[in-house]
DNA sequence: ATTTATTTTTAGACAAGACTAAAAATTTAT
DNA sequence: ATAAATTTTTAGTCTTGTCTAAAAATAAAT
């Protein structure tokens, strides 16, 4: 038996570790769960005990099979309930989140399956995020390079192309990480150059930056 | 802010207190709510301080207008779901109602409101029971004879039509109050007598006794 | 009308989840 | 490489909702 709780970190956990064997630290689990870190290490312990993430003491955790599987069937549900919402009650996109947020914890397999099969199993939620299939496959989430993303955008650093000491130092050096979220500010045409904004603070980046991020919309 | 407990108790309550004035026992809360007598008095206690309920030491509770506000709304989104899960998603009438117990606390205006214009405006849940309307009314459930009932049905006990202290008397003698749940074992057509189950037991009523008790089917 | 039985309340404890403050470990910087 | 800063963990407290055991109030019975 999961609690909610549980099932809210696990969630958190899953998002923060974009690599699935990335380990997650404390600090960032609080954060994303608007706690503090006293807390966060209180739940990982109970999680860890029961077998949801692997921990160890200040090294961060992560998600098991068992954890992932957990966090991925609560994902499910948040983004069947958001298109039942949308397509259904007529909802708009943006007010969808908090109350996908309450019935992603309705615990009942019938329940589920025959949401998904009523809403002619979906693939994407409103936002566009892919629906993970019944046994726990998150469809993957297609890479595109930065370069590629329109004026305006934002978006979420999931990979390099690039992988070379020199280029994840540059990126390091401007806070460009993993998980980081850029904002397309503007686009110079005559040498493909971009204007970034990261954590609000602004960065120009030239086109061999741009050509070797990847990144996914969100 | 009423809790998810705190929902469950009023609903209990409502649900004990068949006319709307009657007093309800702690004991009888308790029971309702599968839990201790102790742990009643502690929750009766939370909800006097909330306003929720008239409370006095050893006296039982009353719901307050805002406590039979809060019950009866969650009873609506309970039956609402109970619709849409037999109507929409195929579930059974039998299968419905432990999911119903999770959905039913949902808190969001707008879902309860386009859930209901989505199934048509409903006014009847798949067992029959009225669903209130979005300001509290709860639609009244028909007195029926117990006489009319058909065999091997189940009802509450839900009022007298004689209401003489002998006949009140014999209801006492037999465990028969307001609120019991009585089944039909079988009639005999010549007499018009009945076999009743009351809490297990057999019990044998003439025609004076069945033509003088309201119940509700449920 | 007292005693007996039942119901209800109090007192004290516990688990889950969160918090504060302080200690320990790790990372960063000089 | 050691000091300073940051992160993480521990220890102790709080709230919600539950429990047990005992006390107090009410109801039933002789």
């Amino acid at each position: 038996m999961v609690t909610l709780s549980e099932e809210n970190y696990l969630k958190a956990i899953y998002h923060l570790a974009l690599r699935n064997d990335e380990k997650v630290s404390t600090n960032a689990i609080a954060q994303k769960m608007q706690t503090k870190a006293s807390s966060a290490t209180d739940m990982i312990k109970k999680l860890s005990e029961k077998g949801l993430v692997d921990y160890q003491k200040y090294k961060g955790v992560n998600l098991t099979e068992k954890g992932r599987l957990s966090a991925v069937s609560v994902i499910r549900k948040h983004r069947l309930w958001e298109v039942f919402l949308v397509d259904k009650l007529s909802f708009n996109w943006d007010e969808v989140h908090e109350v996908a947020e309450q019935l992603e914890h309705i615990k009942s397999e019938k329940l589920t399956q025959q949401l998904d099969a009523f809403l002619n199993y979906p693939t994407k939620d409103p936002h566009g995020d892919p629906i993970p299939d019944p046994s726990g496959n998150m469809p993957s989430t297609e890479k595109v390079l930065l370069a590629k993303i329109e004026n305006h955008k934002h978006c979420i650093c999931i990979g390099v192309k690039d992988s070379s000491a020199e280029f994840l130092q540059y990126l390091d050096k401007h806070n460009i990480a993993l998980g980081t979220e850029i904002t397309i500010v503007s686009k110079e045409s005559f040498d493909e150059s971009m204007t970034l904004k990261i954590n609000k603070t602004p960065l120009v980046i030239s086109k061999e930056v741009s050509h070797n991020l990847f990144v996914k919309i969100n």
